[in-house]
DNA sequence: GTTAGCATGTAAGGAGTTACATGATTTT
DNA sequence: AAAATCATGTAACTCCTTACATGCTAAC
C-alpha cells in the first residue's frame, strides 16, 4: 500500500548518483536496468521518492523551475538530486554487509552500480555470492539425495537443470574473481578502476530480461 | 494479509492430486520443488488451504481422525485431498491459456506437472513460452540499441548475460519442443505419456535454486 | 482533432513475509 | 532434561500492482 523497499530505494540512489532526474526518467532508467518493460509501476515509484525526501537522501526541485535541459517549458517536473546524507547512504548499502538474505537480494543491484565502488569491495561481494551459491547447491543435492519423494522425469529434469544454472553463476563469478583479482592485483589497493568485465552475474531476480513484457501504461 | 495466489493454489493442487497430504507436508514437497529451503512460510500456507477449502476445490478430514500411515497417534492433522471440483481445477490451469504475463508467471508450476497433462498441451505451453521470450529478446535488443543512456561495462555486461540466459532458455526449449514433437508424432493423437525430457527450461521464479537458503522456522 | 507520450500522483488490494502463539513427540 | 521436529494457525507489516484521477504537449 505504501512503497518502501530496499532494493527500490537504492537503485534510485545510484541512478541519481550519475545526474539529477525526474520521477518519468527515473522509471525509464529503471526498466532499462531491470529488463526491458519489466514496468515498474508508478505505484511504488513515487511513494518512494517522498520517502527518500523524508529521509533528507534526496530534494526535489520546485515545480516551477525551468527545466534543465535545452527544451521550452516542458511541464511541471521535479528534478530529483542526491544530498550529502544521500552519496553517504548510497556508498554505505553498496559497502555494507548484511545477512545471507539480505546479500543475495541486493547483489545484482550492486553489481549494476560496481563502477561506483572499489575493488576491495567488488570483490567482497562476488566471493559472497559465490560462497553463498555454492553452500546452495550442497544443501539442494544433499535434500535431492536424501528425500524418498519420488518425482517425475519433468520434474526431475526441471531441478536438474535449476541446479546446472546455479552452477553456471558459479562459474561467471569465478571468472570475475580472477578479473577482479588480476586488476587489482596489479594496482594494489589502488582505486582500481573498472577495467572490462568479461563475464557477468546472474541473480535472483534478473537485472535483465526478468518479467513478461507489458504493455505500458500511464 | 490474507493468502490467495494462483501459482500456489495450482501447486498445491497438483501435489494434493498425486496423493492426500496434511500441512507441513505439503510445505516440504513445495519448498523442494521451489528450491530447497525457499522455505513458504505457513503463513501464507495455511490461509491458502482455507480459501481452497472454500472454494470446494479440497476438503480436509477432521483433526481426530486417525493418520493415514502406520505410525501411531502422531497428532491432530488435517489430511486434505481433492474433491471432483479440484481435479477439474486443476486440469484447468494445466491446460487453459490466458494472458502473456499469466502464462510466463504460471510455466515453471505448469512444467513441473507436464506429467499429468497430454501432450498437445505440453507442446502448446512449450511453443507458447518460446514465443513470448523470443519477443522479449527482439524488445529488449530494440530499447538497448535505441537508447541514447550510457551504462558503464559492469551495466552492460549484466544486461548482455541476462540476454544471453534467455537465449539459452530458448534453445531449451527448442529441444524440448522437438523432443515432444517427435514423440508425439510417433503415436499421432496417442496419450502421449512422458518419455525421457532431455533438456528443461527455467522460469521467471526459477523451481529450483531460486532463493537464497533460509534457515527453517516454525 | 485525436492518439501517443510526458508528467505526477492516490486508493485499494493482492501476495507474500516475519513474529507471535501453542502444544505434542522424538531424538540426543 | 533439552533441543529438534512435527503440526497448526493468526496479526501485523512490507512491497508491489492495477485502476483511478488529472492535465499538458507533440505528432499524425
Amino acid at each position: 500500500m505504501r512503497g518502501r523497499s530496499d532494493v527500490l530505494e537504492s537503485a534510485i540512489l545510484g541512478l541519481l548518483h550519475d545526474s539529477p532526474m525526474h520521477g518519468y526518467e527515473l522509471r525509464k532508467r529503471l526498466n532499462l536496468l531491470l529488463g526491458s518493460f519489466r514496468a515498474l509501476s508508478y505505484g511504488s515509484l513515487y511513494p518512494c521518492l517522498k520517502t527518500l525526501v523524508a529521509r533528507g537522501w534526496i530534494v526535489g526541485s520546485d515545480p516551477q523551475e525551468a527545466p534543465a535541459h535545452g527544451l521550452s517549458g516542458k511541464r511541471a517536473r521535479i528534478v530529483y538530486q542526491l544530498t550529502a546524507d544521500g552519496k553517504e547512504q548510497f556508498q554505505h548499502v553498496l559497502a555494507s554487509s548484511g545477512p545471507a538474505a539480505w546479500e543475495d537480494e541486493n547483489f545484482g543491484f550492486r553489481f549494476a552500480f560496481f563502477g561506483q565502488t572499489d575493488a576491495d569491495t567488488r570483490l567482497r561481494i562476488l566471493e559472497g555470492r559465490r560462497t553463498r551459491l555454492t553452500e546452495r547447491v550442497e544443501l539442494i543435492r544433499d535434500s535431492v539425495s536424501r528425500t524418498r519423494i519420488r518425482m517425475d522425469e519433468y520434474t526431475l529434469e526441471l531441478q536438474r537443470h535449476g541446479l546446472e544454472q546455479v552452477e553456471r553463476e558459479v562459474r561467471w563469478l569465478d571468472d570475475l574473481i580472477d578479473h577482479e583479482r588480476s586488476s587489482s592485483g596489479a594496482r594494489p589497493r589502488g582505486r582500481g578502476h573498472p577495467t572490462d568485465a568479461r563475464t557477468a552475474a546472474v541473480e535472483d531476480a534478473p537485472i535483465v530480461a526478468a518479467q513478461p513484457p507489458e504493455k505500458e501504461r500511464g
